[in-house]
DNA sequence: CATGGGATTGACT
DNA sequence: GTCAATCCCATGC
């Protein structure tokens, strides 16, 4: 996608991300989940400022974010808003399309609700490793593309993002309804 | 330089 | 339901 996609309010680029699709090598998968974060509250990594680790969330939008979340997994982000605008949209779980077998023996299960579904899960299926941080999202070696999958606003949910202790209440995370591989169970309530 | 806290996951009770 | 693994980085002295 164009970056003129990502130069937009990082909600609605959350929002627009749900039925794209993402590529890496073999694999390939249509997301699914999403969460939006912005530097103005507390729960994203920009919040305190431009550092050397947030420079990659101020610079260009349509760019990877890759860190390493509990010293362990990579979580892929993609940079949202204008230049100088911290902010990216997490791209929490994946509906497997392509390169299913590399995805069961990276991820070490024949079960493929479980290959994608979850931000740390779906780097390890995929093969997306903390390398990829800084690489514009056109397919070197990351790719977000169109899809025809979209679906219709009346698919997407919205509720309180997960995982974090702090701006718990805004409703940035968002998901395919009654989607089998988000990933975690979403909550009574909240349509979009 | 020491410290503390995670945008998670999988194993276990 | 609980809990530990594991390491980067922002902060504070």
């Amino acid at each position: 996608m164009r970056p003129g996609f990502y130069a937009r309010d990082v909600v609605e680029v959350a929002r627009s991300l749900v039925g794209c699709v993402v590529r890496h090598g073999e694999t390939a998968g249509l997301i699914v989940e999403t969460e939006a974060y912005h530097f103005s509250e507390e729960a994203c990594h920009a919040y305190v400022g431009c550092t050397p680790r947030t420079r990659v969330l101020f610079g260009p939008p349509g760019r990877a974010y890759v860190y390493l979340s509990y010293g362990i997994h990579a979580l892929l982000n993609a940079v949202a808003e204008p230049d100088g605008v911290g902010a990216a949209v997490l791209i929490r779980a994946l509906e497997p399309l392509e390169g299913l077998e590399l995805m069961k023996r990276r991820r070490g299960t024949e079960r493929v609700e479980n290959l994608c579904a979850g931000p740390g899960r779906l780097t390890q299926a995929m093969g997306i490793a903390l390398d990829a941080n800084d690489t514009p999202l056109d397919g070197r070696p990351v790719a977000i593309e169109r899809s025809h999958a979209l679906r219709a606003n009346d698919d997407l949910l919205a509720a309180r993002r997960i995982g974090i202790t702090r701006a718990v209440e805004l409703p940035w995370r968002f998901a395919l309804r009654g989607n089998r591989f988000v990933s975690r169970p979403w909550p009574p309530g909240l349509r979009s």
